[in-house]
DNA sequence: CGTGTGCTTGAGTTCTGTCAAAGCAAGTGG
DNA sequence: CCACTTGCTTTGACAGAACTCAAGCACACG
């Protein structure tokens, strides 16, 4: 269950058995989902640190005026913020995008793992700083480039994080993000998305169905996107 | 020296005089900056935590064409990551925009503070997911919102955030953000940014030399902004 | 008092947004 | 197995926000 975490803690350090049995025996409490359900709300008083387990979610924050902006993708493997329970309330949503298992660690566990696992806690710290790099990252991805970079971006960013936590081998992963979610992710209309994909499409950088994304030119659309690897610290 | 700090803290806890001991015996070695010296840069190994004693600094990362994005401020009282010692490299820059002071804290420290200093590690977390929810939050600024509300914005921010390590009381704060500075931290271009200060100036919201900033109507400054200040976990 | 850095302005361009309608694919129910 | 719904994608015509290039200005500083 767990599997894509330890895949992706690997990129820091190799684990211990001890800690390895302590992050098998984490995902204590989980819960099922439906696609576009809150996992939690803005506002909300956070109690767990949730682990995906299965299904993609978003951290998301809506404008008063509707309009949504998507900050951070959820995958298989991922942790919410381990901190989060610190805060008195959310600052953001977190909402899934396909149906999704999501486990819920308590604040004591977390704590046990801070007193008697120095190095789990270490690498779940490292962890959340590659997260951070990533949020940061999108930043200049938002605010630097063009449509087409952005977009293409994205899709290198998450071909990269699947690989990373040991769900694909190849460029080919699950792509369940309408173009309405890319563009509330990357700070675009749907209409523009829309007219920029068909042209990463038309110079066979990419096939995008709606289910599965496959980079056919990895190497060309890192070159669109301008992609450089250094913010996701892998080994 | 490290009052920014404590008064930033006090957001979340009131620290015991164990803690604020500790907090002030932090700033050992410290080093003094020229404006636009960078204090650690991208690829560089990070050996140290930076804390900011004095001045501005700003996290940022260039790309091949020399075009820069700015993705975040350090200001008296702020910490660089916690852990950016489990980093291997830095995937970004941090430059000094003033000249400043800043603290070296070891990893050692870091280290005993999580050991012996529970209270203050935790209050140094919740700083942490703070900074990282500021760092979310300028991806909805730059993506969702117009320059005339991105500007308002980045300016309502960093009055509050200003406010809150007790570096003022009133709406007026140092301001040595160039107009350059500015476009590279909000994905604009300096000459547009001009142009929007210029709308601010005349709605009489803002006055803007190059020294200080004053939010004439903070009101009406946030308005503009659509600024809702619960990202930044104030009490 | 020259020099440089940063600010201001103007004219023309382009990228992306808006609005509105139509198309298509997948699923549902009769 | 076919109408019907629903959610998502695609297209077109037009508008506007922000960019580019280029020049001039102003103030701080040595």
């Amino acid at each position: 269950m767990v599997d894509p975490l330890i895949n992706k803690l690997q990129h820091y350090t190799d684990l211990g058995k001890k800690e390895l049995s302590m992050l098998r025996s984490l995902p204590g409490r989980t819960k099922r989902y439906e696609k576009g359900e809150y996992v939690i709300t803005e506002g909300e008083n956070p109690v767990a640190v949730h682990l995906m387990l299965e299904g993609w979610a978003c951290r998301c924050k809506m404008l008063s005026d509707g309009r949504e902006q998507i900050m951070g993708y959820l995958i298989k493997g991922d942790l919410c913020d381990l901190h989060v329970t610190l805060l008195s309330h959310m600052d953001h949503s977190i909402r899934t995008l396909t149906p999704a298992t999501v486990a819920m660690i308590s604040e004591e566990s977390i704590n046990q793992i801070f007193e008697d696992y120095p190095d789990l806690a270490r690498a779940l710290s490292w962890s959340m700083t590659v997260d951070e790099a990533i949020t940061r990252h999108w930043i200049l991805n938002i605010g630097l480039r063009t449509a087409e970079a952005r977009i293409a971006h994205l899709f290198c960013e998450m071909i990269l994080r699947y690989q990373a936590s040991g769900l694909t081998r190849d460029t080919t992963i699950d792509m369940p993000l309408t173009q309405v979610n890319l563009a509330e992710t990357l700070g675009l209309t749907s209409v523009h998305v829309n007219r920029v994909l068909q042209r990463l499409r038309q110079k066979n950088l990419i096939t995008l169905t709606r289910k599965t994304l496959t980079a056919l030119d990895f190497e060309g659309l890192k070159e669109v996107a301008e992609f450089n690897d250094i913010y996701l610290h892998l080994r």
